[in-house]
This record gives structure tokens, C-alpha cells and sequence, in this order.
DNA sequence: CGGGTGGTTGAATGAAATCAACTATGGTGG
DNA sequence: CCACCATAGTTGATTTCATTCAACCACCCG
């Protein structure tokens, strides 16, 4: 058997999958096509009607403001899904914009009700992904709210490092994360300029290195020691009984 | 039948239920107890067993930090419930407190699979649930990100509000929120005299009035407009098809 | 070679935190 | 009953932090 694609193997990790569980994501995953940098896959007010999932490459959860400010929401990676369920709104309250060239698949609501009718470990899969997400959404707020913006930066960083390892897609080494600090700017709710400026107390810490169009973790111990980094809202540990 | 409780009330909002689907709802519900305000119904490390949902009164999710400082994550009304399936993960990643004395039930997680499994009502009742739970945390994220200081506090009030209204707990008239400006300060991530100094434009703005341990909201236009509300990601609005 | 994007730095301005009082209120115990 | 204390709210002065505005560099690409 080929190498499972990216979201097969995210979904492995949170709940035991049968091979027929595998084959049918593999087989809804088929129509996967490759978008450039900054596409749209769906806009704010869009009528959602499909489940996008992230193969290759990175995407962001993003709103504009009135005053042509962005928030990025939440970094999508290779694996990631939007919500199972979102086909029942009515309105995207928010837009989905690739950050890199990626390669997504889409899933039609019908398809995704026979992905998860009679295939519990799919559903507990899912179940599982959605909790997660939630989970990150809730630290990204604490840090937008109470961390410095040293700790801020840090901790986005770590985050998205271990998530990273999660799925395989960095070892022990030096971590490259393919955005501009344009990106992580919006992400953090701070100006490009001054994000600029705490950057270079990251790198002159040794925890970073910057090249243009990417970051460089370079020292993850220290970066989640200014982060005060706890990744408990990850939820990687399984509960015995589930 | 009696004056069905604030949970199956707002579920009724999101998707047809019908009368089996209503009681079982309300005989899970039989357990409610009341607790006092600042009472912790679930610890952030603690492992999550049961589903509370609020019945009357409000609480919060929320997270500490080492420095002592405590960020409000979400506020939660009557009707409002934790995620369905939180009883999947070994830990909780937050805290969840009450802010006044409350009226919550508790339904193991069994019973909530017993509740699910083969209702389909209540099923996608609970999907939507946690679409719009969502949505509220990323409108938080974007508040916290881009907004400032005083369309976040009128943001938060007016998503309060409209809430409240969703649920039938105000009218046209003024509305009253009962939690302290140190609670609001904790939400919004600011100083308690900052948040003060805010409230006082607001309230010379007409659109507030204070009284010890709550706020009064007494001009939600001049609020919304101030705030630049958009009640989109409520999603009250259903997809005729679904 | 010229233009665009991403990154970097400096100086001035503005916003929020901090520190410090002080008021008003309600509850408790002497 | 009153003295006392704790909590919530309010205000002022000062300091710290982030934004804004402006410039400039380096690089890639046409």
C-alpha cells in the first residue's frame, strides 16, 4: 500500500482506523487539487457546502475588518480539516486562504454523512479533531489576551512546531515555518514593525532565524521557556477507556 | 407539560425535536443542582466526565496563568451546555466557573451517547451547537486581535446581548449583566481601570449604565454601532435544506 | 535595470498599564 | 447599634509599550 496521505495518518493518531475506515478516506480524498499562495478556497458569507482538508501545504482561518485589517484566526497543516459539520450553516462566518501552494481535497456533505454513519472510530476520529481545534482556539485567545507579546509570538511558534512533530512533518532539527512576518502579524494582532522588533530579540536569544519568506526554529527549548509553552490543550494523550 | 428548561429551549432553536426527544432531554436534566457564584464545576487539568449544561444563571470557561492573572475564555447563559464530547479527553485544558449562583445539570457521558445515538434531531441540534460555540470564540480571537479597546467591550456587550435575546432573557428594554467590571476587564484582557475608564465613554455615550456587581445595557443601537456589530456568526439563520 | 516584496531601523506619538489614592457600599462581629 | 473590613468602582499621575510614520536595504524577477 502507498503512503497514507496527510489526513489518514493525522486521524490515526487520535482513534484505531480499520483498513475500510483508510480505504474510504483515501477514496474521498481523490479529488485533491493544488492551489496557489494565498487562493481563497471560501469566503466570508460563502454558503459552505463542502469539508476542505489540508494534504499539502499551509492555510489560514482569517477575517477582515472594516478598516482592511486581517486577524488570522488559526494556521491550517497538512491533515487539517475544517469542521465536519460545517455544511449545515447557512454563512461562513469567516474565510479559508491558502498560505503556500497546497494541495486540498474537497468532501461533499453527502459523502461525508456515509464517512461517519456506522464507522465509529471515524466519528470518535472526528469527534476528537473538532475538540482539539477548539482547544487551540481557546489558547489562542489566553495569549491574545493576557501574554506578553514576546510570549505571544513564542507560544504561536511552539504551537505550531508541535504540531508539526504531531504529523511527522519535523524531527530534532531546525523548523522552518513558510510564512512572512506580514503573516505572523496577523496572527498575533501586532503591527509588521513591531513584530519585526520583537523577532530580533527571538533571534538574538538564539531561538530563531529568519530568511525572507519563512521563519527558522532553531532552539524550541528556549522558544517554549519565554512561551511558558504547556501543550496540554493539544490533548495527546488518550483516555484509556474511549 | 411544564415551561420546558432553558436547555431544550435553545436546542428547539436550532432543529426540529420532537416530544420523545424533548423528554429525554428534560430527564436528563433531573439532576441540577445549584451552585453559588465563583464555584469551579470543572478544573482545568481535571478529567472531564460528564456534559454540564447551564439551566439558569451564568458561568464561564476560563484559563489561569502563572502570573495570576485569569482570562475568560467564553461566558455561558441558560440553555448552554460544554462540548458534547469532552468526555473523550483525559484533561480539561480550561476551567469552567460559575459567575452567579447557578442552576447546572450534569449528564454522564453515557447518557449523552444514549441521547445522540439514533436521535437525529438532537444530533444535528448539537452540531449546530458547537458551530456557533465556535464561531463565538473566533469573534472573540478577532475582538482581541484587531479591535480596540472600546468597540471590544461594546463587541462583547452586544454579543451578550443578542444572546440573552436569542434566548428570551431581555426584551426591547435595558439589559442587565451580571457580572462585575473585574469580570469584564478578565474577559476582554485588560486592566480592571482601564476597562473602567471605557465604560465611562460608553455611559457618557448613553449607551450604559453601571451598578455595583453589573452592567446595564440601555441603548444597544448606539452599542452595536459602536462596536460595528454583525451578528452573523450566531448563525440563527438555518439552510432550508437541511 | 527597475520595481515589488519582505525585512529592518529610527523618531515621535498615542494607548494602556501601573501605582496610588479615595469613595461608597454591604456584611460581620464586638 | 456601630466599628470595622472587604469588595467594587472611580480618578489622577506616571511609566511602559506598541503604533505610526518614514526611510532605507536586500533580494528576486521580469
Amino acid at each position: 500500500m502507498a503512503m497514507p496521505n496527510a489526513f489518514v495518518n493525522k486521524l490515526r493518531g487520535y482513534a484505531p482506523l480499520d483498513r475500510s475506515d483508510v480505504e474510504a478516506l483515501e477514496a474521498a480524498c481523490q479529488n485533491a487539487r493544488r492551489y496557489p499562495p494565498g487562493y481563497d478556497l471560501i469566503r466570508e458569507g460563502d454558503e459552505p457546502s463542502v469539508v476542505f482538508v489540508i494534504l499539502e501545504g499551509w492555510a489560514c482561518r482569517y477575517k477582515m475588518l472594516p478598516d482592511g485589517g486581517r486577524q488570522i484566526i488559526a494556521f491550517m497543516m497538512p491533515g487539517d480539516c475544517c469542521d465536519v459539520h460545517v455544511a449545515v450553516l447557512s454563512e461562513m462566518d469567516h474565510g479559508i486562504a491558502t498560505l503556500t501552494t497546497a494541495k486540498v481535497a474537497t468532501i461533499p456533505r453527502p459523502q461525508m454523512e456515509a464517512l461517519t454513519d456506522a464507522r465509529h472510530g471515524l466519528t470518535k476520529a472526528f469527534w476528537w479533531t473538532q475538540l482539539v481545534d477548539e482547544g487551540v482556539l481557546r489558547a489562542t485567545i489566553v495569549s491574545l489576551g493576557r501574554r506578553t507579546t514576546m510570549e505571544r509570538i513564542a507560544h504561536l511558534l511552539c504551537e505550531l512546531y508541535f504540531r508539526m512533530r504531531n504529523i511527522g512533518l519535523t524531527d530534532d532539527g531546525p523548523c522552518e515555518m513558510p510564512f512572512t512576518q506580514i503573516v505572523l502579524a496577523d496572527a498575533v494582532g501586532l503591527t509588521p514593525v513591531h513584530t519585526n522588533r520583537v523577532i530580533k530579540k527571538l533571534r538574538s536569544a538564539g531561538a530563531l532565524e529568519v530568511t525572507p519568506g519563512s521563519l527558522i526554529i532553531s532552539d524550541i527549548s528556549t522558544l517554549a521557556h519565554i512561551a511558558g509553552f504547556d501543550d496540554n490543550y493539544l490533548h495527546r494523550r488518550l483516555k484509556r477507556s474511549a
